[in-house]
DNA sequence: TGGCGCATCCAAAGCGGTTTGGGGTCGATT
DNA sequence: AATCGACCCCAAACCGCTTTGGATGCGCCA
């Protein structure tokens, strides 16, 4: 009943196409595909039929659209929370950013899941069978990820940020060519005379982070240096852990003349552990971060803090989202991949080795 | 025709409560009341329904129950982009993921549209009329902020993270005390014995740089400390922002020894200032930050890095959401508001001052 | 024994759009 | 003059659920 007071108060609940259509003293039928321009209405009935849509600021009801096309019209991003390091990826913010941007000016709506990790297969399947998104993007990808057999067998429509080492299955990604990032970086470093060169990876179940390690090595590899596991770590990408890294192997006999680092915010806490230290980076210790490109945490103006190889995730969130959306249009295609280079920008972080 | 070819494959759409009513013997109407537990249905039958629904793996549809209710089950946030510097704000991550725990546990969905700011009027006027969702955060309010006039005119539930100074309109926020925080903050630095302290502040015309601002000029004013515009600067909490405005001031010549900064972010580009002078922090120069206790960006682990007021910015989330979904429960009741106090802790970066 | 009330269940009318399947009109064709 | 297409438009079904307004049956009391 306090519905009935709604409804009949509801002035205020807006036009609708039933009440536009006995306005202009048509059909709701033709009403409708004046509006969404369907060939078989008139052109100066279309003309009238916007005009007055305009005038008393008519918005079809979202709802019923959903419900009569059985599109949802909006694509989830699930973020799951680990329940063991509550650790909010930084960089969702910025992906975020950059595929809303893509979503807005499709009229996509964007709905966003913050899950415990342990529900993460139950929040795709509901999504889905519950009707409440068209397709997905998959952060953050493993190592033989368990989601994408998951959207494979359900049936939604996905592209993930980023691959998955050991998944057969065939499916749509965009990703940072990270192994080739790291290659390069690495030869980099060589050639300015460094040789015991640290690697400051992130998590390595997280796929980018066995790509980048995997470039590494190969760039060692081919200048026939021993990886030496102690000057690899491997552990979440915060100030913190780059400090407490860093910290560790410089204060090692044979301390390395190098850092690769995964990310600018633990490349801060290198640099804290540098001077430190009573070293100056860029003189004594040379670092290379990857830089997200962040839009509030720049690497630099004019001249970069740090060398880095740099790719910006907010592109990538703006292109992931495109393909998705591209992937709904046209459900018969295939799987679409993108592999996007990373530049290596020369900024102040980086030197010759000291003379030993 | 093709929508036919689907519906028709259809065994994957899922079970509906049509099917299923039919499989049990049972109209629809007992159905949608046994699972939503009505009382006019017998417990027996309820039970054999709320069976048959999970052996079946039956899920509502959304869409359908979005209509039927006219409720959206949904609340939406709204980023905007600003145009000109194109600033994505670090604290969303976490404030999202805080509010997002919030929604997931209360089956809610959470939207976010992120558009350029000029039509950030306009898509709040679609959220409401077009039905997407039954209420709004509003995120990093200004002074006068628009707004909450706007979303008060068209009759959109919402809550704002922080304030907007000059309003008059009763609305409900939730906020940190931002003035009493840097008022302690700016009182810890003055017993220290420090008499030049440096304001490094968010933009200005955001509400909580001006609170803040306020706090700091009480505490200076207590003391009979004129403030010195030279060192107070404004502007977006970013590194590189922080480590120009430290580089000026420390460069002048009578440099403040004590920096109080809106953010850790831009209080570690401090830091690189500070250092490039040969200074060391938390001996020659104390620093005082603000920490939003992100959680890619821990001030520190047993020993902060930084002494800081702290306040967990996705705990504020959580809470924002939680008042948020109240007053759509409760559309009748008033405007709520919370205050949170930020800790003071006591880190690394503070010294008493120098002996001048 | 007739009637009342309670416990259960159902048919049908929404919710607000889209889409199907015609149905007039009218000028052109034969 | 009858036929035929365009061309425009409409009535009604439908999407999948909720909710209203009974209907049915049964125990129980006067």
């Amino acid at each position: 009943m306090s519905f009935k007071f709604e409804t009949g108060l509801g002035a205020k609940h807006g036009m609708n196409l039933k009440e536009l259509a006995s306005k202009l003293g048509l059909s709701p039928t033709t009403v409708s595909r004046a509006l969404n321009g369907y060939p078989e209405v008139n052109e100066t009935t279309r003309e009238r039929v916007m005009a007055a849509a305009k005038r008393h600021n008519y918005r079809p009801n979202t709802r019923a659209i959903r419900l009569a096309t059985g599109r949802a019209m909006a694509v989830g991003h699930v973020i799951p929370i680990a329940t063991r390091h509550e650790i909010v990826n930084p960089v969702f913010a910025d992906f975020i950013a950059g595929a809303g941007e893509t979503y807005s000016r499709n009229d996509y709506d964007m709905v966003l899941s913050v899950v415990p990790d342990d529900q993460e297969e139950d929040t795709y399947r509901g999504l889905k069978s519950k009707g409440n998104v068209d397709g997905v993007i998959v952060h953050a990808p493993r190592m033989n990820d368990a989601r994408i057999g998951l959207l494979h067998e359900i049936g939604l429509p996905f592209v993930v940020h980023g691959r998955a080492t050991g998944t057969t299955l065939p499916y749509s990604w965009l990703d940072v060519n990270n192994r080739r990032a790291f290659r390069r970086a690495t030869e980099f470093l060589l050639d300015l005379g460094h040789r015991r060169i640290a690697l400051v990876n992130g998590l390595e179940f997280m796929d980018f982070a066995i790509r980048r390690r995997a470039g590494y090595g190969e760039a060692l590899a081919a200048r026939d240096i021993a990886l030496d596991p102690t000057i690899m770590s491997s552990d979440e990408m915060t100030e913190i852990a780059g400090y407490k890294a860093a910290r560790r192997m410089l204060a090692s006999a044979t301390p390395p003349t190098a850092f690769l680092c995964a990310s600018m915010i633990s490349g801060m806490g290198m640099r804290r552990a540098i001077e430190e230290r009573g070293l100056a980076m860029g003189r004594d210790i040379s670092v290379i971060i990857h830089d997200d490109d962040l839009s509030y945490m720049k690497n630099g103006e004019d001249l970069p803090i740090f060398t880095a190889t740099r790719s910006s995730v907010r592109e990538a969130g703006r292109q992931a989202a495109e393909m998705l959306l591209d992937l709904i249009a046209h459900p018969g295609a295939g799987p679409q991949q993108r592999l996007l280079e990373a530049e290596l920008i020369i900024g102040q972080s980086t030197a010759p080795a000291p003379k030993a």
